[in-house]
DNA sequence: TCCCAAACTGAAGGATGCTTCACATATTAT
DNA sequence: ATAATATGTGAAGCATCCTTCAGTTTGGGA
């Protein structure tokens, strides 16, 4: 991301050899891992290091203390989802203002059911640090690209387009979230993306296939985006 | 709540005299304080303690140890917001699905609003337990008032109703959330409620007044629901 | 009034965690 | 081969924090 990271936050050097680079990645890997394993309270300085098989002091030569550590681990997450919605939005510009929000819908929740375990393992690491900042980025940059996307819709009349916007990113973000925030079978999931692109259509007024709730198709659009 | 909390989490004994009563109450207000005067980081039983004027002996004569006080603080927070959807659900029986919806938006919103930092600092606090069981509670006791209502609506068919009930809940509940982490300005707050009500109901077919983003009347029903 | 239980105190114990630094090892350039 | 730089080590210092407990104060019933 953009986002020059505050003094305090950045990071010490950047690695010159390859060696170095291998050993951040682990670091990395390691945060996550004892995050998924231990949770939170025990994402100590030392178990990470144990676990990427590195010594503390290692750890501090890259990162002047452990916030700064779990800032950069959601940088780099934040700048990858950012660059995958980027992509769709990119992707779909000047189709269908319905296969616009399958193609975002899908993206979004793919993202976040890949490694479904490295979302949740990020958001409780949130409390480490204050992300506001992070978020704020992350959320100037979705909204300039779906609001591109949106206004070179063809078959769609948008009265305030930013109202809009915003309506369809808070929703479809929020609605993701929650729904992997709770633990809901494998065939709710499923349901529930579909039901969540039928409410977005039918919002941009889209007319629905049949009833709340009845048996979709599943949009043969929504497999097509960007990875 | 009905959730009896695990005995590891259970306080350690309840108020006989007045004087007690008072002291627990101080407890959880300096709690909530803390946390939106300094964080998570800064939740310190020593901190605690001297906000609510009180010896950390005191503290753990009704708690066996932190996570049990913050269980507590949750436990009491979600078992008010359950209540209070529950009865406004109650008082929708019958009524039209439009109203329906219209109200518990509005309850919900409205819960966030009155004291959004309280909602944050929970949030917050969060991170320092295993709060699944909680959420879980919850979400099955708001999930049979809103079945219960929708089943009730004279003017909706649902060829679905449990796929649709939880879509309702989780675009709505998930919306709300989202919208209250990001810092958005008043008038925007405001228009997402408005947007969200006309996207549930697209969904649920009822026709709508006008193009998304455009204004719209605020439902008079929306201020309605019970508190 | 007297007594017992409830409520409260806060210094001290014990544990854990973050961060540093003097030193060791590996890589690259000359 | 040697110097110079990059990278890695981990014990120890320092700071907090959680939790206990022996003792004090308060409230209410007999």
């Amino acid at each position: 991301m953009a986002t020059a990271a505050p003094a305090s936050l950045a990071p010490r050097k950047r690695p010159r050899q390859a060696r170095s680079a291998a050993t951040l990645d682990a670091i990395f890997e390691a945060t996550i891992q004892v995050l998924l394993a231990d949770g939170t309270r025990a994402l100590t300085t030392t178990r990470v290091a144990e676990r990427a098989g590195v010594s503390v002091g290692t750890m501090y030569q890259y990162f002047p203390h452990k916030q700064s550590l779990i800032f950069a681990l959601n940088e780099r997450y934040l700048e990858v989802l950012a660059a995958k919605v980027e992509a769709t939005c990119r992707a779909q510009i000047g189709k269908p203002v319905g296969e616009m929000l399958a193609a975002l819908i899908a993206t979004y929740w793919r993202a976040k059911t890949e490694r479904a375990e490295v979302t949740r393992a990020l958001y409780r690491s949130v409390v480490e640090m204050d992300n506001e900042a992070l978020v704020e980025a992350f959320a100037r940059r979705v909204d300039a690209a779906t609001t591109a996307m949106l206004e070179s819709a063809p078959d769609a009349a948008f009265a305030n387009l930013p109202i809009a916007n915003l309506t369809l990113v808070t929703v479809i973000f929020g609605t993701i979230r929650n729904a992997f925030e709770r633990n809901l079978s494998e065939a709710a999931i499923e349901a529930l993306q579909v039901e969540l692109l039928a409410m977005c259509r039918a919002y941009v007024g889209l007319a629905q296939h049949s009833a709340p709730g009845q048996e979709r198709h599943q949009c043969r659009h929504s497999r097509e985006s960007a990875g």
